[in-house]
DNA sequence: TCTATGAGTGTGAGCGCTTACTCACAATCT
DNA sequence: AGATTGTGAGTAAGCGCTCACACTCATAGA
């Protein structure tokens, strides 16, 4: 019973088929929940693509809600790790605004069902997350803030709202994205790190 | 038989309460969407809001999927006129920017359900979009592309693509205008403009 | 002015269908 | 042997949508 888009692998006490059938659940739903919407996506579809039955499903998870939710909020956190650790890899903002940006695009373009469904459904369960939630730091959006407050504690960037300068610079990065969601953007979206980089950079010294 | 979010108020041969029914019917339509998504929205939740039965929703339209894509089409020819009169009114790039940024939030502000609802269900209709709407350049992003195109040629902007620089852009406002929709923001998106439109400007400069 | 007409509009119980979810049973592990 | 995992037909509930009927009202013939 432990998976959760494979982040471990080692059963330990649990059938070795189970967590491996888990997995495959997850990584269909979160393929067909980023291309229709979690609403539009049955669980017969579901397991069909899994490969298992329906009842199996239930097995795993207590319903599709609940599938739903938990994929996201570990896409969450893990997003907000990836961009701890490409910040904390050292440099000024400038380099650390860099090395998010260029994490963004690589996640992206090796998982788009994950980075996508993160992307269009976060409006979803956010504003009605309960409070240890709503409560939990451990987010992309608190991660790119602590950053950008630090940078203006140390002088590096203008005083002003980390809060208003973390939403534009996310904005620079993941309203492109969005327009290769709506396919306005074929190209990989590394294709554009470069601008992009040069874009949150500027935002953030604004 | 017409409303359409209260664009026209003159019937002319039709019974006289029978726009006004529609227009209540799109209301209640458009706050319930932006609040909890088209699908987890009821025909009778709609009917209930609008204080009719829930046939009549259906005297007004064919169902309630063209009437979620009805209302989301016409926000989005409204928000594309809307940028085109803002940038209209002269001056450098610069000037239209400031513009552009100003009246959306003057409309987030004056019309949240309806700057919500566009917000957050465009990527339920944009990608699925049949040939003629996708090619129809009356959008608001086109409308910025263009803008952002124009300045290029004319040497106000560095060369660049005009389809990242405009995501990025739109990515400055959008991506602050979701925080609000999330509730990390509380304030009126207004209260935000000067930040947002230096943020724009660094975007579109950088 | 009165009224007959019929198109336009509003009603809500009801229909057929789909859906998320269950459960008795089978298979597969330790 | 017993616990865990997989199965898929079955179920109850909820959904979008329909339809027979009632009401409103501008128009027209008397």
């Amino acid at each position: 019973m432990i998976a959760v888009l494979e982040q471990q692998d080692a059963p330990r006490g649990v059938t070795p088929n189970a967590s491996a059938t888990k997995a495959r659940i997850e990584r269909a739903a979160l393929s067909l929940f980023a291309e229709r919407g979690v609403d539009a996506v049955t669980t017969r579809e579901i397991a069909a693509a899994s490969g298992v039955s329906e009842g199996a499903l239930y097995r795993h998870y207590p319903g599709k809600e609940t599938l739903a939710e938990t994929l996201f909020f570990t896409i969450h956190k893990r997003l907000a790790n990836e961009i701890r650790v490409a910040a904390g890899s050292g440099g000024d903002v400038e380099a650390q605004a860099r090395a998010i940006v260029a994490t963004y695009c690589r996640i992206a373009d090796e998982d788009w069902p994950l980075f996508c469904y993160h992307l269009l459904t976060t409006h979803r369960f956010l504003p009605h997350a309960d409070e240890e939630r709503r409560a939990d730091p451990d987010n992309p959006v608190e991660a790119v803030e602590t950053i950008i407050a630090m940078a203006m504690e140390q002088g590096a960037l203008r005083p002003g709202d980390p809060a208003v300068k973390a939403s534009m610079a996310l904005g620079v990065v993941l309203q492109t994205a969005l327009h290769k969601a709506y396919g306005r953007i074929t190209a990989p979206l590394s294709a554009f790190t470069a601008p992009l980089s040069e874009g949150v950079v500027a935002v953030l010294k604004s």
